[in-house]
DNA sequence: CGAATGATACCCT
DNA sequence: GGGTATCATTCGG
């Protein structure tokens, strides 16, 4: 078989969804284990249309309402249903009026809502096409997607996409990329930006890839 | 280090 | 209905 076969085999398999019930275990473990996941983009429209897809290296597990830092201790509202919706679908959101974040709803079975916090992914393909949409020419690789916002920027994600169904190819996904990374890889710690949120700030619910360039600053 | 910038949620009329 | 405090960030000075 030729090398290229070979090739677009592999990648194939990792732009596979995942399924629905990846995403209907405790969300710290599904946070955990979309570490190494690709999440991808197919855009039809504009100069940057085509495939972008990105590996996620930085998440944030949020909770139900018990989770005094998750948008979720506002109960069920507007804003906030898609958290307690179903898994598996997107929940985005404006934050400090002007930068969009992604999630992707998690939880297991009992929990009233939940969901995983991208953070940071690193380029895997389309990087030219990340670079034209933050419209950083001078950024490096590594760091055009390292921060929640700046990853929606990167993979044109607003909040059209809040509540899109992430397990199928369409439009934009979570697929199964590397496969599950080993233990020795990650790192934890507090989540950022909740201070405010008491005991529950303290919480090493943020998960990343030690070392790794594309996780976002602290 | 702090400004930018607007949706949301909540409290009060 | 209307006023306002708050914010899961980023970039430039």
């Amino acid at each position: 078989m030729a090398t290229e076969s070979v090739a677009a085999l592999a990648a194939d398999r990792q732009l596979q969804p995942l399924d629905r019930s990846f995403f209907a275990r405790s969300t710290l473990v599904v946070a955990r284990d979309l570490l190494g996941r690709f999440v991808c983009r197919q855009t039809a429209d504009g100069e940057s249309a085509g495939l972008t897809v990105g590996r996620i290296v930085e998440v944030e597990a949020y909770g139900g309402p018990e989770d005094l830092a998750s948008h979720s201790r506002a109960g069920l509202t507007k804003r906030t249903a898609p958290m307690f919706g179903e898994v598996g679908h997107a929940y985005v959101y404006l934050v400090y009026g002007m930068h969009e974040c992604l999630n992707v709803v998690a939880r297991d079975d009992g929990a009233q809502a939940g969901a995983v916090l991208l953070r940071a992914i690193e380029p895997v393909s389309g990087v030219e096409r990340m670079r034209l949409r933050r419209g950083r020419a001078s950024d490096p690789d590594a760091k055009l997607a390292s921060g929640p916002a700046r990853l929606c920027q990167a993979m044109a994600v607003d909040r059209n996409l809040d509540a899109h169904d992430l397990t199928t190819r369409d439009g934009l996904w979570l697929a199964a990329g590397d496969g599950t990374v080993a233990d020795a890889e990650i790192a934890t710690g507090p989540r950022i930006g909740v201070d405010f949120a008491g005991d529950w700030a303290a919480r090493p619910w943020r998960l990343w890839l030690a070392g790794n360039p594309s996780v976002s600053g602290r």
